[in-house]
DNA sequence: TCTGGGGTCCTAGGACCC
DNA sequence: TCTGGGGTCCTAGGACCC
């Protein structure tokens, strides 16, 4: 039998806000999305005064008054970071690990050798917060989904120690199922919890037992293989190689919605350098590419438009130059005048690893010239992300992202690191 | 007033081929 | 009046994840 084992950081974004701020341990945090728009993290105690995931920062205003709530814009460098630490720490105690998001992890728990498993997860645990400052969650079972939904549970134990072990304690496994509802099964998302509970299916229990056939029909493979997945076979195995993107993508909402077209073009170019460099660190180049713009489908008084259009890359490329000029001629032809612009994106298609994209019919060599974005790349690494860019930034950015409660990148910025003083 | 961004996988349907 | 069956490739859309 396999032993999966998932680790996860407690209200991971709200526990890095606190690392180095020590005056917000006693305090309620949340972090908001980009343009400070609604909440997407919580510490402890602000889920405990009844702050919703997803609420809308306008919506808790009182509530946030009241409680002395700390209220922090996405800090993504800092979260990226922290992670990072986090990732190698966990690494460096189970080889066979599978890095799943920013805050979780899979670890293959075979072949470890060690006596008591439990006990190896309370170290384990215990060590991670010791070294990083953030706490972790861990559930064990003999599938992923398992181990997922150990996870949340270990969670809510306050008895479990942060620690749900069900492989060892295969006993634990039916009345686990039994008081997890359906929709927090790790691959039921909200489209199919509303279908399954109209079918009297509420709980995993109720899940892991209904008939295959029937699963098959409603929901495909994908919604089968869960269900086996919560009988305990192995359908998702550990992906410790992940493989490389296939796409990548750079879109924001406007902090306000944008008319003019030169606005619209100064958003479009900062978001194809900034989805040239993500392909340029990943050492691949881009075989094709997508614009979008789109109105605010929230505003039902606007009129709303989404419009996109495609290009191939003659040379598979990941010159900035080459995606934003792309970029330049696909936003020329699909312009349209007089909608209010609220969301644009730039997506790289058709990854490929650099140096063996197929050459086109008439190259003798693909063409080459890495040395500018090689100096861009080093520049912006060591003095900040945006220290220094193509030259097409307009004056007007109504389009820039609203962030007024931004912590400091205090590891990943020299003029933010924190200070400590002798008293 | 306000409502994120970045991914993956699967399926259905159309175009096209023999 | 009759108009197959099976395959591939591509795209759009829908489901999911964090």
């Amino acid at each position: 039998m396999a032993t999966f084992a998932l680790v996860d950081c407690n209200n991971f974004y709200a526990s890095c806000e606190r690392l180095f701020r020590p005056n917000l341990k006693t305090r309620p945090v949340v972090v908001l999305s980009n343009n400070d728009g609604c909440v997407i993290a919580r510490s402890q105690e602000a889920k405990a005064i009844g702050i919703g995931m997803g609420a809308p920062l306008f919506k808790i205003r009182d509530v946030v008054e009241e409680h002395g709530v700390a209220v922090c814009s996405s800090n993504y460098a800092l979260y990226g970071d922290i992670s990072e630490r986090v990732m190698t720490l966990l690494g460096s105690n189970a080889p066979n690990h599978e890095v799943y998001s920013i805050d979780e992890c899979f670890l293959d728990l075979d072949n470890l050798g060690v006596p008591d498993l439990s006990d190896w997860c309370r170290n384990l645990r215990q060590k991670t917060y010791k070294w990083t400052g953030i706490p972790v969650s861990i559930g064990v079972g003999p599938t992923k989904t398992l181990a997922k939904l150990a996870n949340r549970l270990a969670k809510r134990s306050i008895k479990s120690g942060g620690v749900i072990d069900l492989v060892h304690h295969p006993e634990w496994i039916e009345p686990a199922l039994r008081k997890t509802p359906i929709g927090d099964v790790w691959g039921v998302g909200r489209r199919w919890s509303q279908m399954l509970e109209e079918r009297g299916i509420t709980t995993a229990h109720d899940f892991a037992h209904a008939e295959d056939g029937w699963i098959r029909k409603k929901m495909g493979v994908v919604g089968l293989r869960t269900a086996h997945e919560l009988r305990g076979y192995v359908c998702h195995a550990l992906d410790d190689q992940p493989q490389p993107k296939q796409t990548t993508c750079c879109s924001r909402s406007f902090g306000e919605t944008v008319r003019d077209k030169d606005q619209v073009h100064d958003a479009l170019m900062s978001f194809a350098e900034r989805a040239a460099e993500k392909v340029r660190r990943a050492d691949q180049v881009a075989g094709a590419m997508q614009v979008f713009i789109r109105t605010d489908p929230f505003n039902p008084n606007a009129a709303q438009k989404s419009l996109s259009g495609s290009v191939s890359f003659d040379h598979p490329t990941n010159d900035a130059r080459a995606i934003a000029g792309a970029a330049t001629r696909i936003l020329n032809r699909i312009w349209r005048e007089g909608f209010a612009w609220k969301k644009a994106g730039v997506l790289l298609l058709d990854l490929a690893a650099n140096g063996t994209a197929p050459l086109s019919l008439f190259d003798a060599v693909a063409p080459k010239d890495d040395g500018l974005m090689n100096a861009m790349d080093t520049i912006n690494q060591r003095y900040g992300r945006g220290s220094i860019r193509l030259g097409l930034a307009g004056k007007d950015q109504n389009w820039r992202m609203r962030r007024e409660n931004l912590s400091p990148s205090f590891t990943t910025k020299w003029a933010d690191l924190a200070c400590a003083r002798m008293v």
